[in-house]
DNA sequence: CGATTGACTTCTC
DNA sequence: CGAGAAGCCAATC
């Protein structure tokens, strides 16, 4: 595991409950700002072994990406529960959470 | 060890 | 606005 997956990794575990992350802020702040895809995939490859909260990561746009219909139907329940605001699969509550995370830049 | 592959983003038109 | 293309780079083949 090299640094920028270290980061990354540590980013997404200070997620906090009923707030969000897009996979750009991550790379952003992880060091790479370039790195989106990475984040995504490293969190998909890392969840599973870190016990990561992937749930609270979402696209740019605020929205479930991921494919799977069961995944994704997890994910949403999972942030509802949280208190998250949900419209049609979007999720509103993301530029409030930018805002929140402004000291990591 | 080169080639391929994405749970993405951003810019252009 | 929507569609298309390019860029990025770790993980997987």
């Amino acid at each position: 595991m090299n640094d920028f997956t270290k980061r990354v990794v540590e980013i997404i575990q200070s997620i906090p409950k009923g707030k969000m992350m897009t996979y750009g802020q991550i790379a952003r702040i992880a060091g790479n700002p370039r790195a989106a895809r990475q984040v995504a995939r490293i969190l998909h490859s890392m969840s599973q072994k870190y016990n990561l909260p992937w749930h609270r990561v979402v696209n740019a746009k605020g929205e479930i990406v991921i494919k799977d219909d069961e995944s994704r139907f997890v994910q949403r329940a999972l942030l509802e529960k949280e208190g998250v605001t949900v419209k049609n699969e979007r999720y509103v509550s993301i530029d409030e959470y930018r805002y929140d995370y402004q000291k990591f830049e």
